[in-house]
DNA sequence: CGGCTTTGACCGGCGC
DNA sequence: GCGCCGGTCAAAGCCG
């Protein structure tokens, strides 16, 4: 791989990844369990191990069967890992498109099987979803459909929540929770299903065409947040 | 035949 | 300095 692991900024960085890190607040809501599962969120935001947090992470937690939510891009696995605390093994992809260094994470919560936890590490360099030409690769939308527990509602950092029933059951999960985020009307937060969490704390903007459109919104705002402008030389 | 998933090993960072 | 944990890579196998 393209190993960036130069000592850039990696003090910065450093101090970054001390701050940087958003606790999720679902977390707090599911609660109850407390402590140990709040431990484990913040180990994954902090994650730094092997690399310095160079890009931005986005963090969704939604409730779901499914391991991998299609949010239109196209992910090739590359690991699997039993991480401490959390029964249930950890997944490493890569965004499959040429040049895309893009990573997600998949993990299930350690309590709740059901919990999925995605983080989004990087920003897409392409334009649009690298939609299988080809069309012989279904494999994201075979576990889209296959999803069998929509999730009620959304609950973000930002306290809000938005309920399914508005999406069809269809959509792709993480644009359900893009779209949903876009939208949220500011429902209470149902802390029993869904949540979304990302690095900016600033609501988005309404209207938003679809769950890629949004994804690449929240990468906006993030790097806005951030300072960096890597998005406008990416998209 | 091509691409993706799976599994094990290795590397690097962090904490004690 | 050592051990532990997390992340990534590489090879083999399977599926479409």
């Amino acid at each position: 791989m393209e190993e960036e692991s130069k000592s850039e900024d990696e003090k910065e960085n450093d101090v970054e990844k001390a701050e940087d890190h958003e606790v999720i607040d679902v977390d707090e809501l599911n609660a109850g369990s407390s402590s140990s599962s709040k431990r484990k969120f913040e180990g994954t935001n902090m994650i730094g191990t092997t690399r310095k947090n160079k890009t931005q992470r986005v963090i969704l937690q939604m409730e779901s069967e499914e391991d991998n939510p299609d949010d239109g891009f196209r992910w090739r696995k590359y690991g699997n890992k039993v991480i401490k605390g959390n029964p249930n093994p950890r997944s490493y992809y890569k965004c499959s498109s040429d040049g895309c260094n893009v990573r997600k994470h998949i993990e299930r919560g350690a309590e709740d099987d059901r919990l999925v936890i995605t983080s989004y590490d990087g920003i897409h360099n392409h334009p649009t979803p690298p939609v299988r030409p080809k069309g012989s690769l279904n494999r994201t939308n075979r576990t889209a459909s296959s999803l069998s527990i929509p999730p009620s509602s959304f609950s973000t950092s930002m306290g809000m929540s938005v309920p399914s029933s508005s999406l069809g059951p269809q959509t792709d999960m993480t644009k359900l929770y893009m779209t949903g985020l876009s939208k949220l009307p500011s429902l209470p937060v149902n802390h029993q299903n869904s949540g979304f969490t990302y690095r900016n704390e600033e609501p988005m903007t309404n209207a938003i065409p679809d769950g890629t459109g949004v994804y690449k919104r929240i990468i906006n705002q993030i790097h806005a947040n951030f300072g960096k402008r890597l998005t406008t030389d990416m998209l």
